[in-house]
DNA sequence: CGTCACTTTGAGGCTAGTCAACGGCGGTGG
DNA sequence: CCACCGCCGTTGACTAGCCTCAAAGTGACG
């Protein structure tokens, strides 16, 4: 709607709206599915992939639910979520989606999009055609292997949330996960790039438990908030409370 | 443990105790992977697969949470489940297995298993092992694509029993889910394999709280319990019930 | 007939949701 | 420049749904 002020450098949003070609061998996000292996697979999927594309807050969404899916989308940069709208017109956030993030993959099963796809800060997106996808899968099953991994990992982080039962269970294992996920800041603090009610939607929590719960742990010195963000001032602990299998095994090996 | 009376012919058994090769050609579980094409792959699949096996309630387990992921198990008959033991020693059950699942699918992104599967009752499982799969993958791509959307699927399941508030929420999507699953019996009831408290552990709710739910769901008409199980009387009801986003959509069609 | 596992039923407590009000912050417009 | 407004985070009081604990009932099996 309105002109949103962003972190992003005007330069990139100059290059989305120009929609250049993304270059796959010289994209910074390393987690992408192209980088995986050496890379020989970047060139075809530089080949394959759409000019990537600025989404900001409030644009319109990148997929809606019941749409039949048309494409994979690559977070390149930002942060993107999915929800779902109930019967009564409530919003249920399905999943955060980082760079480095395939956004659509829990409609490759039925074919039709279960979730709509926003941006919750300004972000950037590699759009992969879903026929083109196939082909390329086909031709290179490496393609295929990385992408059922992917799907695997994000089955197991749901699996994982909602096997915790409590609102402190629930949050610790979210920032566990969203720091082995989006990395420390300069000093390092941890950024939470979306709103505390989305966090608590995410999470089935009403986000006065989300607020409650953050101030418990921080009265028991497992997390300080600084000026933008929180730190995570006693991982164990929180480990601890999250209880059951820890969400993030960033030492886990890939099979083969 | 001690001998378990079941519900398979005798013959059965022997055949598995005698590690007979499964011929998939025959093979009578339409809804596995094999058989969603016109069965070009079976043969494939065949010369794969291990012998089948048999799995009682009380037996080991087919695989354990922290194991190297060696197979993914086509369970053929019967049912099983997977849970995960938090810091307590509490079992947590993160998923049941009916005719033509796969089991193992989480531990693709990560080589590792993240639960332990048992049988719930006498069952049967195809073995899949993980080296061969890949091979497969690689000659067949359409395999990767239809166990990547069996992935999708147990992705979308989850995301929609997490969705779930309230017990009457996930109970009657679970009872939804349960029926386009594994269908009714002889006279549209539908009988549950798991006990009442390892429904309740799978959805989160104490045993009791499970119990009258399905109380309150009789009293109001909206199921009835047999002999054998219970019958649903009001799926529309309990559709409304379940309210976000429905678990199952049988009619979706598959892509490509 | 006794054991065992599971279900059912009841009473009470606790977690988290709801409702309401306030404070901080940024953007908007006079 | 400053008052206004909306969004978000915070805090408190109250409520409700579900868990816990306890005990009795039921069916399968030896």
């Amino acid at each position: 709607m309105t002109a949103v002020h962003t972190d992003l450098p005007a330069m990139t949003l100059h290059a989305a709206a120009s929609m250049l070609k993304t270059d796959c061998l010289l994209c910074p996000v390393r987690s992408c599915l192209v980088h995986r292996d050496g890379g020989d697979q970047a060139q075809a999927w530089s080949d394959m992939l759409a000019p990537r594309q600025a989404l900001m807050p409030g644009d319109g969404a990148l997929q809606r639910a019941g749409d039949r899916l048309g494409a994979l989308y690559s977070v390149r940069g930002g942060c993107a979520k999915t929800y779902t709208v109930d019967s009564s017109g409530n919003e249920r956030i399905r999943g955060f989606y980082f760079p480095g993030d395939l956004i659509g993959l829990d409609a490759l099963g039925g074919g039709v999009c279960l979730s709509t796809a926003v941006a919750v800060v300004p972000s950037q997106v590699c759009v992969a055609p879903i026929a083109d996808l196939q082909g390329l899968m086909s031709r290179m099953p490496i393609v295929a292997v990385r992408i059922m991994q992917q799907v695997s990992r994000e089955l197991a982080l749901s699996l994982a949330i909602a096997g915790e039962y409590t609102a402190e269970q629930r949050l610790a294992a979210f920032l566990l996960h969203l720091r082995s996920r989006i990395g420390v800041g300069i000093n390092g603090s941890l950024r939470l790039p979306m709103a505390q009610r989305d966090v608590g939607n995410y999470l089935r929590l009403a986000n006065e438990t989300v607020c409650r719960t953050l101030k418990r742990f921080e009265q028991k010195d497992w997390i300080a908030s600084t000026e933008r963000g929180l730190k995570l001032l006693d991982e164990p602990a929180l480990r601890a409370a999250a209880a059951p299998v820890g969400l993030d095994s960033p030492t886990l090996k890939l099979a083969a």
